[in-house]
DNA sequence: TTTGGCACTCCCGCCTTCTGAGTGCTAATT
DNA sequence: AATTAGCACTCAGAAGGCGGGAGTGCCAAA
């Protein structure tokens, strides 16, 4: 059973002024405000109701109303018009997004960063764990004590690592190696190299030395290294331009869960009503006990199927979320777009350099 | 002109006791804690003179003392006993030490989360900025639209990076890059790769499509990121536990401070006295503005020529120097003989893939 | 159904008082 | 001369009391 048309505007009539003011409002601040042609009187009915309704909470008996958590998600769900970015805004979120690619990791700080930048709130990006397995090995030889491994990964990830050992080695055997783990060591995840097959490798390279060890046990580490999720959290110190984590065990609280940016894998839920591309969860709907009266907005963004991940932001429950959403939904796009776009992309590489080089005189 | 001995056993003990309790310490804590047997009485009259000499503060007429920079700098300098490690803590340390060596950034921030951890103050971990130059170059075909490029540097670190166009090429002009890159662009600076060294080497290749600009480019940028200092921040709700951050405006000052760790490359101004491995800086010795009433441990790490850094607790002037400036050094040592170790290692590879592989059933 | 009016509630900020820890000084003791 | 006991004094912080004012709920009139 819904409410009437005039009960809803007034409910965001008191959001949207809870979300900037931060303080209880009452019914003469609605009349002032939202230009509904109504007196105080009849707006003090009306939220009498949606109070016994439980969309609106009161502080105090002679306080101003507060929206609960059930007001705010009907707000988010029905009355909240889709925010809109300024020109600014999303020039900015661009220009993050073209930032150097090089490597994932920065890339994904560097989204979590202009993520917090533009809410003003805390803002974490994680990237999913994905199953990956070695597509390809390459073995550089480099003298008789060194050689790098590259292991190119299912999800077009190219990994490295220097090895210099104590003994020294012939450069054939260093290209027999190479042989040996494209032909056995491809296609394998990290829990089904064991030591059978490096015994049998070792003796198909006749390597009495151990490098196939060494080569295998970096394998190992890259492959669980690359079905790790990753988690990137940036802003946190903005929760403390909020009111309501003035109180530091509050925001003590929130921080540490904050400071474990993996814990946020644990938060998109049930998936929301139709999956939507952004989802907000409110205060009490938290599974996580220290985000129970905090919100998050979350974005998926996926870059084909190698790659999936979440935008997040957290804030207190009286939150702009119409415009954090607005925002987080376009970075997803944008990062989704871009990473795709990594994988089979257009002059991207050349045009690229042109300008840096450029700048480079 | 020094103070008598008596005097600095009463120092020492006011900071003591004001480093544990956090609260002002009047003359009758200091007959009860420290066992020299004097009256209360006593003690004030040295802790008159302490004051007027400027080793101690008084927070207003009728409240205990509090150290003084100064005091605390007398107690750094000689009255401190150096801090002990128990059996745990140094197991702690070597654990975390232990770690995947994979990546540098990885290392880097788990070592900042243990110093943090284990002086549950915000810590920083930074690699100072280093030049370096391409010392090798490998480009790998992979298909007739991809290859990957790795790039050996001059500090023996090894960056790669998959790329993909939208245009194929032949492998021979893979293997013509590859020799042309070896040939001109080692042993240069990001400055000194221009336009015109990049035309030559188009020429030399006979390269119409591009390539020689995007590998360059990835040059380029290779260069420039490990030129650049890193930093590695955590912990940073930690601060949040201390009473004297209980003031949201000063713990938000400090916590931005700390979200832009490159700023603590500020931090280490005169070398101190000596250049000890561990410098202690307190309050309003600081250079940084927002560091006025807190203090910094440093220590610095060292590995071989080619890497250099620092890592850094930050707390109140309040902090207990002589636990943290033990730990923060027993953690450098450890770490200049990590990373040198690296460079020239002993059956390292070897015998962490025997452990590796035997967990893996 | 809406509105003006009015009595009522109760938080918040302000002021006052009170308490107790701690000081500084002086006089007595060793 | 150094140390100690004793005592008056200071002052921050807690506790309590007192309006002011924002806001409510209800009633009666439009």
């Amino acid at each position: 059973m819904g409410i009437s048309q005039r009960k809803k505007k007034i409910l965001s009539a008191v959001i949207e002024l809870y979300i900037a003011t931060a303080e209880p409002v009452g019914s003469k601040a609605i009349v002032e405000k939202s230009s509904l042609g109504l007196s105080s009187a009849t707006i003090r009915n009306e939220l009498s109701e949606l109070t016994a309704e439980g969309y609106l909470e009161q502080p105090h008996t002679s306080a101003g109303r507060v929206p609960s958590p059930a007001g705010y998600r009907l707000y988010v769900n029905e009355l909240m018009e889709k925010g809109r970015l300024s020109r600014e805004e999303t020039e900015e979120i661009n220009r993050s997004l073209q930032l150097k690619m090089e490597q994932l990791d920065r890339l994904m700080s560097d989204i979590a960063g202009s993520a917090s930048a533009l809410t003003q709130y805390p803002a974490v990006a994680l990237a999913e764990p994905v199953a990956v397995t070695a597509e390809r090995f390459d073995l550089i030889y480099v003298d008789a004590n060194t050689f790098i491994i590259v292991i190119m990964l299912s999800s077009s990830a190219v990994k490295n690592k220097l090895i210099r050992l104590p003994f020294s080695f012939e450069q054939g055997m260093i290209t027999r190696l190479s042989a040996v783990f494209n032909a056995s060591f491809t296609g394998l995840s990290a829990a089904s190299i064991d030591a059978s097959l490096i015994d049998s490798a070792e003796l198909a390279c006749g390597d009495t030395l151990g490098l196939v060890s060494v080569v295998a046990a970096f394998t190992i580490e890259t492959l669980k290294e690359a079905a790790t999720g990753r988690a990137f959290v940036t802003g946190a110190s903005r929760l403390l331009k909020q009111p309501e984590y003035r109180d530091p065990d509050r925001a003590s609280e929130l921080m540490s869960f904050l400071s474990d940016g993996r814990r946020f894998l644990e938060l998109p839920g049930a998936p929301g009503i139709g999956d939507a591309d952004v989802e907000v969860i409110i205060g009490p709907e938290n599974v996580a006990e220290e985000l129970r009266d905090s919100s998050v907005v979350i974005a998926r963004y996926n870059a084909g199927d190698n790659m999936r991940g979440i935008i997040g932001v957290v804030g207190p429950t009286r939150m702009d979320y119409s415009g954090v959403a607005a925002k987080l939904s376009y970075i997803a796009a944008g990062l989704s777009k871009l990473l795709s776009s990594q994988e089979a992309p257009p002059g991207f590489g050349k045009l690229q350099i042109k300008g840096d080089v450029a700048n480079e005189p």
